[in-house]
Order: structure tokens, then C-alpha cells, then sequence
DNA sequence: TTGAAAGCGCTAACAC
DNA sequence: GTGTTAGCGCTTTCAA
């Protein structure tokens, strides 16, 4: 319990010592090292084990230069991070993958707008091997500060146009043509979009998705609100769109968490779902399978995006080139909506 | 871009190089150590700023023995940790009193049962300088594990019986009676409970509170049930509760979510709230406040026990010793449900 | 295959 | 105040 244990950790020169060998044999043979013979390694495994030695990470780090950690770089406030169940699934892809390897996973939250300073020390301070940037808004100057980190970095989500870097991301422009075909195939020919925040990747190219397949089926598109990709920000984007009096029997939110937003507003106003106008949402929460919502979806495979940020990180680290990873399987998940 | 940067990093020695000094005043001066001349201490900032110098942690950490990094361990799943806003609030509050002294948080997932020699191996590797131990269950020979780990931990939320080990939690015991009172005031006499699991400390207090109220005021207890501080749980709970047949008009459930699952199995079984069964939950977590839900609640200052469990573990490092932190201010947010 | 020895970059006595 | 110096515990040439 006290800060100063009774025993101070055993050092590789103790174990050495205790089964008979030099550093360096030892030093292999915890290791892993190939060339190990028999005896001597068993000698040294024994030590290990009797005197319960863990390697000094900071001592090891300070000759192999690397750390055996990443962050994860998050530039939104606490709060929101955490209320949309995708950062969740997300953060849940990426630490499984690391539990696997042990590496150490390093959470920092860089509140937007909060001056890059804190962040700019962060990573040129050697704490890890590498960074997964989660949440990235265009335009922001965090971007700048992280480019110039002498470690490697990966996006989850495709990056801000103009900016080349390795992610890995779903093939959002697909996902919201998938929500376009599927809005025409049940009949509806006036539509509407609930769109996210613009600055950022996903909310452009599902966009670009809907609207496009909108022009070749040859459909209307009525209406297009921004929600910013929050709860509260699809019903107002919703209430604007029924204030607005354009009428619309088809509608695409962005994710789900707007759709719900959206599909409270509609049932508030006593519009019927899907029979006056079919919603589609995209992500496929935990929360859109709730009888009370059965909200039509796009599934999302979220977490084996954030698998494979880490697969491209890992490899980057090692110096291998890689291209950036588009995750297929993007599926509708019919409910009751739409 | 490249793992291996081009430059260098600088060193302390290049640092004092340029500034004309001793590496042992550069050192001084980069640490903000007192005893530092006026020119000289002028002439080390400048060479920090020129070089774009960033202190080894590694080095550092060698010889001071401290990581500036503390470690936050959820003894549960990735998908299960993010699913309840009560950690998204719990970990909001850690990081952001953390971010205000730059120490990083490393998140380390244990999913339970996993076995804990991956968590062994870490805490005994000198990552961090100290935990906080997040969702813990009783029983759990996790705990065993961190108790024996050489560095400071405190526990968000009261440990098991019989463990001391310093915590900071709210009075869930006081919460439970606030719950109890609330449902007499508005003329409950018959009441029901959803707990939470009963190897939680929270779970146990809160139902104790309760129980003990009801005694003192009078009413009657007709019927518990265990939902385990999950949605799904509480709606089988509800369901459970329904098919007894036993006939109550107050319920507590034991946390929102809990709540909200047994709101909607109520609605959906025709039982008007508050009119037939008025209900209460715990936390005030934000869909708490949706209209849909309108729950009334006790709010939870989650988010400054938080900062608390930061408090007592930067003070427990720094060899200061504290006693375990009670958060006050449980206050009843009334709404609809009660 | 093994060992001896030279640091990695920094802090902290200890002298001056 | 400031500099000198001795390590912190580990990895890794280089020789043997």
C-alpha cells in the first residue's frame, strides 16, 4: 500500500547473477532471444519466476527508443466523446486488439479549441510509438501539431480532402448510396437528409453517397438539414425541416443517433413512420434495435475499423507501407423505419 | 511521416551546449527548480525554444522512479464499459482533472474472467505511477492482483466489505433513503426495487437505504428483484416483477438505465407511471431527462467523484495520508416518473 | 553461444 | 548558484 514497496524491484543483474549467467544472457533469454542454449535459459526462466522479475520499461525504453504504447488521440470534450455509442464501439475495436499484443493504450482527450500546446508536448515527449487519431474535425489546428510528431499516426475515419495520411475507414460514399437505393426501392421519390458535421469525412462522403444515387434514380431531394451528428442537433435539424413545410416521404440521417433524434420530432408531430415518411439512419447502435425505435440502418462495422487502425499503425511503426484500409461488409439492417 | 525522423531529438546535454552551461543547470532550469540565475536560466529557455527541446521521458523516469501516468483499470468488457453513461461521466472527470497537471491515462480493459496475469504483468512493470480502479466486483481475483501491486490505487466506489482500501464515492446508502423518502412523500406505501449487482458496493448501499427507510417510515417492501445495473437487465426485472403478480405503486430501480429498461416494459404493459406504479431511478444520466423518459431520478455527481478518486491518488503518491472521500450533494431531480 | 563493456538521456548528490 | 560525476536498468555491439 505504500508508495515505497519493501522490496525494491529485482533488477536483470539479479536474476543474472541468481542463475548463474552475465546480463546479456539473461537480458536474451527474457527476451526471447533466439541462441539460447538449454540449460542456462531454464536457469534464467527459474530466476524470473522465483524472484517475480518484470523488465524496467523506462530503462528498456531508453535504449530500444520506443515505448510499447500508442494513443489515442481524441480531439472532443469528455462528455460528447462518450455519449455516442460509436466512439464506445470504436475505443472497444482498438483496445481489444491491443490487449492481444500488450501494448498500452494512452487515452487523450484534447478538447476542441483548447490551444494545441498540452497535445504539441504530448507527442514530442517520446511517451508512445505511435498515434490513432479518432474524431478529426478539417480545419482543426490539432491536425498540424500531430503531422508534425516524429511518430507514425493512423485516422480512424478518412481524413479532411486535401490531406494524405493512412486510416482506415468504412466506404462511407457506398453507405449513403446504400441509403438512397433503398429509400427509392421502397417507394419513396421525395427525400430529405439529416446531414452531419461538414467538417468532417463521414459526413461528406455519406452525403455524396445519397445525393448522387438521389440523381440517378431520379429522385427529388426536398430537403437537407445539418445535425452535426448529435442526438439533440438531429431534432432540431428535424423540427427545422417540419417547420419548413417542404414535404418529403423519404429521409436519411446520418447516423443514428440523429435518426433518433429525428424519429422522436416526427413522432412528437404526429407524423407517421414509414408510412408518411420511411427513415434510414446509419451506424446500427446498440439503441437503433430497441423496439421503440427499430430504426432501419446501415450497419457499421465499426469495431473491425478500429482493428484494422491498429493493424496499420503496427505495421507503419515497423516501417512497412501501407495503403489506407477500406472496410467492406457496410449492410442494411431492415427494421421498421424504412 | 517516416518512423525514423531525421532529426534527432535534442538532448539536454545539446540544450546546454547552446546555452553555455552545465547539463545540471539546463536540467534545473527545464524543471523550474528555484535556485536559477537570472542570464543564465534566459539563455537555457532560449537554446529549449531554438533546439524545440522535449525532455526523455524514458531517461527521466529511470532515474526519478515516476512515470507521470496513472493508470485507469474497468475490470469489464470493452462493449459493456461504454454502453452505461455512467462511465463516459466517470471518465470525463478523471481525464479532465488530469489534463489540468499534463499526467497521461493509460485505459486498461480487463475483460473479467480474462484472467488476470496480463494485468499482473502490468502493474508490476512500472508503467504508472498509480490506478484508479473503475467498476470493481467483489470477488473479482483481480482485485487481489492490483492490491499487491507496488504502487498507489484508489477505488472509484466503495470497495467490498472487508477490503480497506482508499475510495471516493458518493453515500449511496443516503441515496437509497433519499429514494425511499421520496416515494412516501408522494404517498407510496407499497414499494417495489430493482437492484443493482449485489457484488457492487453502490448496489448493496443503495438497497440498504432503501430497505431501512421503508422500514422506519412504515411501508412495505412487496417484492426485489436484481437487474444488474443493465437496460436489458432491468427490463427482465420489470418483466419479473409483472408476472408475480404482486401489486405495488412505488419502484425504485437502483441506477437510470435499470429505470428506464422497467419504464418501458411498464408502458408497454399498459401500467401508467406515475399513476398506477411511480418510479425512481439513480445517476441523472442524460436520457434521463428526454421527454420520453422524464425519469425522476437522484442526480449522481459522478463527475466530481471523478476528480476526487484524482485528488486522493496524486496524494497517496506523494506519500500524504488521506482518508476515503465522501462526495456530497445526492440531490432528487423530480420529473415525471415520481 | 556467451560475456565484457559501452552507453541510452537524465537527475541528484556532492563539491566548489 | 553552478559544475562534476555517478549512476538509474537495460540492450547491444564486439570479442572471445
Amino acid at each position: 500500500m505504500s508508495p515505497n514497496s519493501p522490496h525494491p524491484a529485482p533488477t536483470l543483474e539479479a536474476v543474472a547473477r541468481a542463475a548463474g549467467v552475465s546480463r546479456a544472457t539473461a537480458s536474451r533469454v527474457v527476451r526471447g532471444d533466439v541462441h539460447v542454449t538449454g540449460p542456462k535459459a531454464d536457469a534464467v526462466h527459474r530466476a524470473v519466476v522465483d524472484l517475480g522479475y518484470v523488465p524496467n520499461r523506462a530503462a528498456r525504453s531508453l535504449v530500444t527508443r520506443s515505448t510499447d504504447a500508442i494513443a489515442l488521440v481524441v480531439p472532443e470534450s469528455g462528455d460528447r466523446i462518450f455519449s455516442d455509442p460509436f466512439f464506445a464501439t470504436a475505443v472497444a475495436g482498438i483496445t481489444e486488439r491491443l490487449a492481444l499484443i500488450e501494448k498500452q493504450l494512452l487515452l487523450i482527450m484534447a478538447g476542441r479549441g483548447e490551444g494545441p500546446d498540452r497535445i504539441r508536448r504530448f507527442v514530442h515527449g517520446g511517451h508512445v510509438d505511435g498515434m490513432i487519431l479518432l474524431s478529426h474535425h478539417e480545419g482543426d489546428p490539432l491536425l498540424e501539431v500531430l503531422a508534425e510528431a516524429s511518430v507514425p499516426m493512423v485516422h480512424f475515419g478518412r481524413p479532411p480532402a486535401g490531406r494524405t495520411a493512412l486510416f482506415a475507414d468504412v466506404d462511407n460514399t457506398e453507405g449513403g448510396r446504400l441509403a438512397g437505393r433503398h429509400l427509392f426501392s421502397v417507394g419513396r421519390r421525395r427525400l430529405a437528409l439529416i446531414s452531419g458535421s461538414p467538417d468532417m469525412g463521414a459526413a461528406v462522403d455519406r452525403r455524396a453517397g445519397f445525393l448522387e444515387v438521389a440523381a440517378t434514380l431520379g429522385a427529388e431531394i426536398c430537403a437537407v438539414e445539418e445535425g452535426g451528428f448529435t442526438l439533440s442537433g438531429g431534432e432540431a435539424a428535424m423540427d427545422r425541416l417540419l417547420r419548413s413545410g417542404r414535404s418529403f416521404d423519404g429521409l436519411f440521417a446520418a447516423n443514428d443517433l440523429m435518426a433518433i433524434g429525428a424519429l422522436r420530432r416526427l413522432h412528437a408531430a404526429g407524423v407517421r413512420v414509414p408510412d408518411d415518411v420511411a427513415l434510414i439512419g446509419f451506424d446500427d447502435i446498440a439503441v437503433a434495435g430497441d423496439p421503440i425505435n427499430a430504426l432501419t440502418t446501415i450497419v457499421n462495422p465499426v469495431q473491425r475499423v478500429g482493428a484494422a487502425t491498429v493493424e496499420l499503425l503496427l505495421d507503419a511503426i515497423a516501417g512497412v507501407d501501407r495503403s489506407p484500409v477500406i472496410v467492406r461488409d457496410l449492410a442494411l439492417r431492415l427494421r421498421r423505419t424504412a
